[in-house]
DNA sequence: GAGGTGACGACCC
DNA sequence: TGGGTCGCCACCT
């Protein structure tokens, strides 16, 4: 089997966001039980894009809401990718943040 | 084996 | 309220 190490264990999250939802690194941090590595978690995120299956990166934000990946995507991927979904996007900022935030830690506790 | 890096978060002033 | 600084832990060279 592989080595499934913390990356693939943030990938696994990632890929359960619903669609026209977001979350937060430190969210999923907080879920893996390492809230501290928050920075882990967008480091994994720039190897989403090369990992297999992909990840919808796009869909996992700053604690603030702001598209900080999209700086990494190039242009305005990120965002078109999230009003696609129904995500509202202003200014690199995601609107309705609170309402739209899916906490893994509370929808995946079950 | 050790050092450096990083798509963040929380604390301090 | 806003800006700046520190800490934090896994992956890569």
């Amino acid at each position: 089997m592989p080595d499934y190490g913390f990356f693939d264990n943030v990938y696994d999250v990632a890929r359960q966001i619903p669609p026209g939802r977001v979350t937060s690194y430190g969210a999923i941090a907080h879920y893996l039980g390492t809230k501290g590595s928050s920075r882990i978690v967008g480091y994994a995120m720039q190897a989403a894009g090369t990992a297999h299956p992909p990840v919808p990166a796009h869909r996992v934000v700053n604690r603030q809401g702001l598209l900080t990946a999209k700086f990494h995507f190039g242009g305005d991927t990120m965002q078109r990718l999230l009003e696609a979904e129904g995500v509202k996007v202003k200014d690199d900022q995601v609107q309705d943040f609170k309402t739209i935030f899916w906490d893994p830690s509370i929808e995946l506790a079950l």
